[in-house]
DNA sequence: ACTTATTTTTAGACAAATCTAAATTTAAAT
DNA sequence: ATTTAAATTTAGATTTGTCTAAAAATAAGT
């Protein structure tokens, strides 16, 4: 069965907010896509005729395994073409994602598996997100808030919280990026701003917000 | 400006036919986008509306500067993606055209110039059509159809007329592709057959239609 | 040149995806 | 528990790209 880009967004975009708030509103799904609540309406009607999600007047939604199954082609193809452009094509990682937003929608399914041959089957994209492979299966990183993260433990950068240019400013200025190793070294309860310190690097204060939009593994300092 | 995926189709539509046939009828722009002259019509004036084309009514269409410099876009990504497909993710060269025509419509021009850095500006596609620069420039081929080929001459097929399934299926059973080196040995004025020789191949004959999609390049024996 | 056939255009309708404004259902508050 | 507020859905309209059927313009045939 073939679905158009429009539908494609849409059970992306359920994925996505179903991961934390379980079942998802009318309105979350207007403001992540930027349509009126009654556009949204219309949409769950037709994909629920199509078997892709569970929907219930008033109630909320939820993707059938049907259309778990699609949103995770989807995610793949989008981390797929993302790993491609920072690794083959020489994008920098915080430049992708609006291109993968269009890749992702190409349908060939011999397209996907053989790009995933080229580039070795990676496993996480250059924003540290894990890649489903093509059964749809991904590796779980056990990943924390920074904001969660003790006082001098050596952690580095695996995942940002969003792809959103306002985040990938701030982060560019501060030269905080996937990959950079650093440990807190104070938490201030008055806002809750951490200071972190990075190798060569004075240490800088972040704030709250900053800080939540950053996931971190713990790595061992051998 | 941006265009849809319908718009672009049909500026290449245009593009494609003009290049034979000068002007454009919309009967032809139909029977080429498989959509009925009324539904052309509309279309055709919403491009003059855009700058892309010169149109006047009951007297066909052509494209402007402004619509040849799109076309031109378009087929450059076309190729290069094709080029792409066959050359670093390992698709068959007659499996590939499906695919570009959805990867054409990406609009990203970084994407566009990185790969062509990362193939290595390739002049040529898989089908041996000659790929448009970022200017637009393409290098000609002096090909010749194979039907006005002189006998003994030696040559090689560098491009097919069309990517037709009916096409590439014939190609493939008689052992003809991009490539194949041949001379025309005998010309049947009866029905405008020619037999071919291949090297290690028996001689085989081919009909004057498939001898009209096959262009060729004569090469030097040494 | 006049009639016939072909091509092209217009007019009106339809499906997909969206919107605004109004109505309805659920949730919150006193 | 009744009212008020918020979220959601319905109803009707709009835009894009398409269609069919009918009208208009061009081309062809004798």
């Amino acid at each position: 069965m073939h679905f158009t880009t429009t539908e494609e967004n849409y059970i992306k975009a359920i994925y996505h907010l179903q991961q934390e708030t379980g079942n998802v509103s009318t309105n979350e799904l207007a403001a992540e896509l930027s349509t009126k609540p009654a556009s949204i309406t219309d949409m769950l009607k037709k994909l629920t005729v199509k078997k892709l999600l569970r929907y219930e007047r008033y109630k909320g939604v939820r993707l059938s395994s049907e259309g778990e199954k699609l949103a995770l082609a989807i995610v793949r193809k989008h981390r797929l073409w993302e790993y491609f452009l920072v690794n083959t094509l020489e994008f920098g990682w915080d430049e992708v994602h609006e291109v993968a937003e269009e890749l992702e929608h190409i349908s060939s399914k011999k397209l996907v598996e053989q790009l995933d041959l080229f580039l070795g089957y990676p496993k996480f994209d250059p924003h540290g997100d894990p890649i489903p492979d093509s059964q749809g299966r991904m590796v779980m990183q056990q990943q924390i808030n920074l904001i969660d993260l003790a006082p001098d433990i050596p952690a580095e950068v695996c995942s940002v919280g969003s792809q959103s240019t306002e985040l990938l400013e701030i982060l560019k200025h501060k030269q905080l990026g996937i990959g950079t190793k650093l440990q807190v070294k104070r938490k201030f309860s008055f806002d809750h701003s951490i200071e972190i310190k990075m190798k060569n690097l004075p240490a800088i204060t972040i704030s709250q917000q900053l800080a939540q939009s950053l996931f971190v593994k713990t790595i061992s300092n051998d």
